[in-house]
DNA sequence: TTAATTTTCGACCTAGGAGTCTATAAATAT
DNA sequence: ATATTTATAGACTCCTAGGTCGAAAATTAA
């Protein structure tokens, strides 16, 4: 019987070998990332890779899944807080935004690099993304409902807000000002008068 | 010496390889497809690509210049025009949302694989990409000089504009309704009372 | 009609990279 | 101390795909 000790060895060998990994496929891209690369900026020599991971792709999926695993259990709390729709939602958005600066690099490479793997039967990370959409998506309809945001589309709104957050979290280089990303928000949902 | 009709049957069949490949890269990436697949696809021999490109990544390198240079001349008369900031900036994004609209395949793939070629002496679309860039910047800052925009960092204004633009135009599968995106973009950028 | 040029393509070459082999080292159990 | 289990890694195999070869077909020029 393996101790605990032991199983949080391997854990961190495996986290060691994800971080490594990551940093080779934010640099180059995940095709054109070898084993041999990856075995090298993780300290391990390529077979061992595979004695962690089944394969190449084994290693990106667990990188996703660690990452939206990461980001949905951070604003778990927020979700079930008992607020109006619109305190609700820019306390998540507040808590993702926070999560997302603080590991850019994952963040960065997890909402760019989704088609890697298209078997939807190898994609055990959509069911941490498919219920944080839905949760906000939620939010939003009942914020429109109540009149707290701006009466779109909920579903347009939601993309919007994607988009948004992608590009000036994301992809921005510089970074934000205190608040700059959630006042441009608030002024997005204002209601019309 | 060649005749018209020769070069224009030359750049057919030019076109004809490019629209084959984009259909491809769209479908599987560009890494995972094949110059056999391209081939197939576009309706010629694998050696004839190379008879017209000289490699894999010229086929994208004038996949690339191709869109970026139609957006560009797409737009060029709207730059000239003598009005003001916001109905000028309004303009170009509706004449950029017709065009983008009309290729989604082309600018879709445009706008989400950039980095497939690093190498600053071998992207030629760039110059297209950029004075598009700098003009909507130009106008941006003079609508909020002039108090037509919300008074906002013009270049996280800018970006947030791409992102939207982005998410709603090109990553959505839903045909927005007329003027949804344009209302919301209204919306996105009314100066506050 | 013949020669020259342009266009075409399947077979082939070669390099590169995922994944495996097999032996060894290290750690743990007896 | 020995046996068993766990972890390690460079050499190697095998396969894939970019790119080329060399010949033939099609087109154009003389």
């Amino acid at each position: 019987m393996i101790s605990k000790r032991k199983v949080e060895e391997r854990n961190q060998r495996k986290l060691a070998i994800l971080e490594g990994s990551l940093r080779v496929f934010n640099e180059l891209g995940i095709e054109k990332t070898t084993m041999d690369e990856i075995a090298h900026e993780s300290g391990f020599g390529k077979a061992t890779l595979y004695y962690y991971f089944t394969s190449k792709d084994d290693v990106f999926v667990h990188i996703m899944e660690y990452g939206w695993k990461r980001l949905w259990e951070g604003i778990e709390s927020r979700v079930v807080e008992n607020i109006g729709p619109r305190k609700k939602f820019i306390g998540i958005i507040r808590k993702m935004g926070k999560i997302v600066t603080e590991d850019k690099i994952l963040y960065g490479f997890l909402f760019t690099a989704p088609n890697y793997i298209n078997d939807p039967n190898k994609q055990p990370w959509k069911i941490y993304q498919e219920r944080l959409y839905a949760i906000l998506q939620s939010i939003i309809e009942k914020g429109i409902e109540k009149k707290e945001f701006v009466d779109l589309n909920p579903n347009l709104l939601m993309k919007a807000i994607g988009g948004l957050f992608h590009q000036l979290l994301i992809s921005n280089e510089e970074d934000l000002k205190d608040n700059e990303f959630e006042d441009m928000l608030k002024n997005f949902l204002r209601p019309k008068k």
